[in-house]
DNA sequence: AGGAGCGCTGTAATTACATGA
DNA sequence: ATCATGTAATTACAGCGCTCC
């Protein structure tokens, strides 16, 4: 019951009519002769069907545009006298104002994720850098205090014969550091390999599109 | 002056037009209803001008609308055998078809921008704790470093009289730091990576957070 | 040399639902 | 609680750019 195909009965006229207007939409089936990568098969079809070439015009004009933009700039939302008014000014149907502004509002607030995404986006290319810099900074600090407290254990040594001194205050003296990687891997000096920039510079506004394919 | 004022009464008249361009082709008045869903009223007519009940046209069944959307999740692109395929089983015009999938291309594309804002707008905030926790570590090893260095003055004042050894390499016995607080560390000796490894080495490193918060 | 086909963007209009007065 | 408005999603069309015959 309730079978799929209670209210989709698109009157099967129309079908027989739409087979009426498409007579030879299948073509003969031009023989590929290798298909691992059939391209794009492009078939001629459809002769002029719609006989009727009337043309039905949307679209508003460019003053209508041009006002509606402006009052949309002053304000996005749309109260009715202003509606009322705009419709007035520019010979339109309050309707069509009001459909106009919601669409408006739609595409603002597309534009304004673009926006937001790609000033979100460089800001974070430069958090990168940043953190790079910040990181080697803390291995470079990291080393040069190594390398102090082993200063620090040469005299230490040479003086011990000498009054012992202690240290009197700073909880660096010993441990709380581990090795640098210098340690371990023996060469540290500069790691500064080269590598291009994975996708740091396009121009803003369209970087994200090779997330599309 | 070609079209300043012919838009007013679109309605009526694209309606007429595209019930004569496509005689039965839109799903005629959404048959689709076998819920108890007297809805709200349309809205008063004020305009009079459509007094012919045309047909308020569209609107695909669930039917319809899931073949589209499970054809959509094989593959965005659309070739026009799958197209006729899809309309013939459908009982839509290749037209529709073809449109459906544009929008839907649109849609997709909206959808995965904000996706991806919402992930790179998480990454910027852990980013902005990374940077925070690396700055204080910065800081912390600069203080450490300023003790060692006072530490090694002091020994060497004390261990002045006897031979003078050399520090054997590195950079740091002397100067090339300040007082912590210094900011931009003179050399730049090549942009350090700017690959980004997501989450390398710094895992269970957080504890200098509590330090200096 | 040119048109058929398709994809994309922008725009218009409609539907369905939520909400405030 | 009816009615105008808002948002979100849909359907549709025009016009451009490209590619492939």
């Amino acid at each position: 019951m309730t079978n799929t195909m209670n209210h989709q009965k698109i009157d099967h006229d129309h079908m027989v009519l739409i087979s009426q207007l498409y007579p030879g939409v299948y073509t003969p089936m031009i023989p590929q002769q290798g298909e691992p990568k059939p391209k794009r098969r492009r078939k001629k079809n459809k002769g002029g069907e719609n006989g009727s070439g009337v043309a039905k015009k949307r679209k508003l004009s460019a003053e209508q545009a041009d006002l509606l933009e402006q009052n949309f700039g002053n304000e996005h939302k749309l109260e009715s006298e202003r509606k009322d008014k705009l419709a007035l000014d520019l010979g339109l149907e309050p309707r069509q104002v009001a459909v106009w502004f919601q669409n408006r509002r739609a595409r603002w607030k597309n534009k304004k994720l673009e926006e937001e995404y790609s000033k979100l986006k460089s800001s974070h290319e430069g958090d990168m850098v940043e953190k790079c810099r910040l990181e080697s900074e803390v291995l470079k600090l990291k080393e040069q205090l190594s390398e102090a407290k082993k200063e620090i254990q040469r005299l230490s040594e040479r003086a011990e014969g000498v009054s012992s001194s202690h240290s009197p205050s700073s909880s660096l003296t010993m441990e709380a550091m581990d090795p640098p990687f210098l340690g371990e891997f023996g060469v540290v000096e500069t790691y500064d390999d080269v590598f291009f920039v994975p996708e740091s510079n396009y121009g803003p506004g369209t970087e994200w599109m090779n997330l599309f394919m």
